[in-house]
DNA sequence: CGTATTTGTCTATTGTTCTATACAAACGAA
DNA sequence: TTCGTTTGTATAGAACAATAGACAAATACG
């Protein structure tokens, strides 16, 4: 626990506390200790304890009532699985009950050179650029941009639109089947625009995964950045032969 | 760029550039814009971006010269692969010159929930438990904690602090060849002791892989959770047929 | 009911962060 | 050298974070 680190403390605590949450290493039983026994814990003012639950209680992480205590909402992460047959949709429909996709904009534009790139396209090449929202019980979990060929998919974003799927939407296309190739994951702040968009607090963490996905002949179809919560999100890689 | 969000605004900036600068947004020809672009641009004053880049500076990110100019020291992360036939060393052999792996405890100890389901053992079976530290270039890139079923492979430390290897360490108990099994990837805030054996400040991002290893039966013989500096690596998960 | 426990609110004080302004020091180029 | 550009240093005031102490309000339990 730093001073003058340029990370409040209360949002140090905050943090601690809820990764212990997730970790089960606090609040296993549903309710938090007292306010007074936290602070000591850590060694900071009650008031400072304080503000450390009132963000996460904002998060939607914990349930303060007056004199009873301090409650656990929520602990479970959501497991998004990555293998080669990956798909958003499979992948965590058995998790949550209610699941969106939010077209929030598509243009037509130049590749640009990691783009192009991942498409194996010609630099400049037109692509359909593609930004959506995914929630799940009425929060924000992803925010992805996607792009793919647009001379051999005229209209994708009309198609998505309609369908509401990626897959669903290659289908129009003729495209019945294909496989993730690659990902790579890192991790990062979120910036100004997913901080917005997935309605996070300064400081909040994504987890960033660059894909591309091909067709069966092993044609790269789609390219997709998708910026995951990692308070909500982690990813299951199986790799058995 | 958030005021009164528990992260002084000098972070929030200093996490911006440190992203721009990986994703080539900011300082591609080496060298990064004056000191009052900069501030303007972010809209803040010139003092608080110059509290940003001498962090930056002492995270070994820029070098500032006085009547010259701020410039970029260091660029490229590590990719660090997860695939069926993960191996540390093999992986990052090629990306870098110098990389050790330090052993900083070793215990033998009852195993606990999670550790005994990783490796398929009854709860409380007597498990070995590794902390190892590894640096590439004399800076510290992972810190990873270890289990071993004690039965199957006493004295494992030993062995491992004497080849330096999980690989060069498993022959000696006669397995020549294991493969990853499963790999969980999340994200988070370094705790307290990452943040020291890392050598990161305040607010820094570790991304977490819990791994399972398993022998050429499906036996599993290592649960692993590594936290990599989320600065300095990425995770390529290559999941081709 | 009465008491202890627990979260919620208020005021005051101190230290850290951010802003504003000014000037010094090093460098590059005319 | 001289000038413009750029980083480095200093000082003072405003906004925010953390500490301290006291008390109110809701709940749980004997």
């Amino acid at each position: 626990m730093k001073r003058k680190s340029g990370v409040a403390l209360w949002r140090q605590i905050a943090d601690q506390i809820r990764q212990a949450i997730s970790a089960g290493t606090l609040g296993a039983d549903g309710k938090l200790p007292p306010e007074m026994v936290l602070s000591e814990r850590f060694g900071v003012n009650r008031h400072t304890l304080r503000s450390a639950i009132a963000a996460l209680v904002q998060e939607g992480v914990l349930r303060a009532e007056q004199g009873r205590g301090t409650f656990v909402e929520s602990r479970q992460k959501l497991s998004y699985p990555i293998s080669a047959r990956t798909r958003f949709s499979t992948g965590l429909r058995s998790q949550t009950r209610d699941r969106r996709s939010n077209l929030l904009a598509h243009a037509v534009e130049p590749a640009g050179k990691r783009v192009a790139e991942g498409l194996g396209l010609p630099e400049d090449a037109p692509v359909v650029r593609l930004e959506t929202l995914s929630e799940a019980d009425d929060r924000p979990v992803s925010r992805a941009t996607s792009w793919f060929d647009a001379e051999r998919f005229p209209g994708y974003a009309e198609a998505y639109a309609e369908t509401g799927s990626i897959t669903l939407a290659f289908q129009r296309y003729g495209i019945e089947d294909y496989f993730r190739k690659s990902t790579l994951v890192s991790a990062r702040h979120a910036d100004a625009a997913d901080l917005a968009d997935l309605k996070l607090s300064a400081g909040a963490i994504v987890l960033v995964a660059v894909a591309v996905n091909v067709d069966a002949e092993g044609v790269p179809i789609q390219y997709a950045e998708t910026r995951f919560v990692a308070d909500r999100v982690e990813l299951s890689v199986s790799t058995e032969a």
